[in-house]
DNA sequence: TCAAAAGTGTTAGATTTACACCCATGA
DNA sequence: TCATGGGTGTAAATCTAACACTTTTGA
């Protein structure tokens, strides 16, 4: 032990902010705190840093754990680290963004961990400085999602556009043009079309779309 | 002590990337590793987040170890949390960038830390994960300086066009064009024109113009 | 038959890009 | 006098934003 200094050492979480989108709103999950202190407050999920894994896997395992899906998408927002944050122990920590697809969460395990679906335009006094963290990561998400196709993972493997433009809207909080932002969806062409019909939003039925991974390369522009 | 559980104590640090322009390059500082493991290495500067200070203030205080400057403009780039990053323990480290006049920076002050200025596209092989920190750093000052005046930190208080067109170019890596460069900076009210003449860049002398921070409020379109 | 969502083009205005020459001065 | 960097405008092309009606079908 050259120079590490034991009086550096401190407690290492993660927590989670977990966006789902449900066909009208952009939500987050949230759930009231199991343990002391801040027993009963609404709060975040995350969890500890374990020796044997890297920050990052803490996030992705406080995911699994919670939502029982792995390989979700997944950014980090950054690291809060006043010294009084948490009211308990020194705990610095790192937030991280999800994003899923509402509809891959089972009931019964939201149900079990005691997790709810939040209004991100109404969220509640959150434990701590997790507030903080969901501003952060609201902003992040806007502008990664204006840039890159990352708001896929929130919908559905087929979609229509309506559904797609309603995401966009509630992500950034305003309306957008339909003929303008169909038009910008038509130059992207790793957002195909099929030929299914979804009947269940409208009795005309509506196109539904996919999202091309393989033919999107970072040279596409993607711009919504 | 309630559920707080030593197994996930770990060191903390903070690495800095400390810009620096100087007429032509954007550099910075890097020195060689004056301890075990990686001693003589190139690295980044950092140092341990006390248990009285927040992260933010652990950066603050390491800048002002190495530059004797206070105030500077620093940013979170986030955290590194491989766990095997640092070859001698389990430190996770809390990666920031800062933009500083490099003509503040005092040369003796310099030399006694061995710092060095390097060349953004000239970066060595660094300690650990220090390159990684570097490239990130490079992506989050592009993005913040198109849209936030925060370049001016890398000037001196009066500077001529020319420079702040140099260091976007250096920034950005591109070339930019003269005219559309000054059409630009002429839209913005709060880069005033002073009527003072810089005689050292050329022959004719060029206006200096400065950055009226109160003039800049969050309303104001930057876009260079 | 009508309510509700799907689908579709055009035009004016704003923004962006490309581009070349004269000016002032110190050496 | 000439080499060096400072300073300036215009026009074409591209992009953005605003805007309204027809279609389909289940209830």
């Amino acid at each position: 032990m050259t120079f590490y200094n034991e009086h550096s050492k401190v407690w290492l979480s993660v927590d989670c902010i977990i966006f789902g989108f449900d066909e009208k709103k952009l939500k987050i999950l949230v759930g009231r705190r199991q343990m002391d202190p801040g027993r009963g407050q609404w709060s975040l999920y995350g969890g500890f840093v374990a020796a044997t894994e890297s920050v990052d896997e803490a996030a992705s395992r406080t995911l699994f754990e919670l939502t029982g899906l792995r390989n979700i998408y997944m950014s980090q927002i950054g690291a809060f680290g006043k010294v009084d944050r948490d009211p308990g122990e020194r705990v610095v920590s790192i937030a991280y963004y999800a994003l899923i697809n509402a509809s891959d969460y089972d009931e019964k395990l939201r149900k079990s961990h005691g997790a709810e679906w939040i209004d991100i335009e109404e969220i509640p006094e959150l434990y701590s400085d997790h507030n903080e963290m969901v501003i952060k990561a609201r902003k992040l998400i806007q502008d990664k999602m204006s840039n890159e196709p990352v708001g896929f993972n929130l919908l559905p493997s087929l979609f229509t556009l309506t559904q797609l433009q309603t995401l966009y809207e509630a992500v950034y909080g305003v309306e957008l043009d339909k003929r303008n932002f169909r038009k910008r969806v038509k130059d992207m062409d790793f957002i195909q079309k099929t030929d299914l019909i979804d009947k269940k939003s409208s009795k005309r039925g509506a196109y539904l779309y996919r999202f091309n991974k393989r033919a999107y390369t970072e040279e596409s522009n993607f711009k919504l």
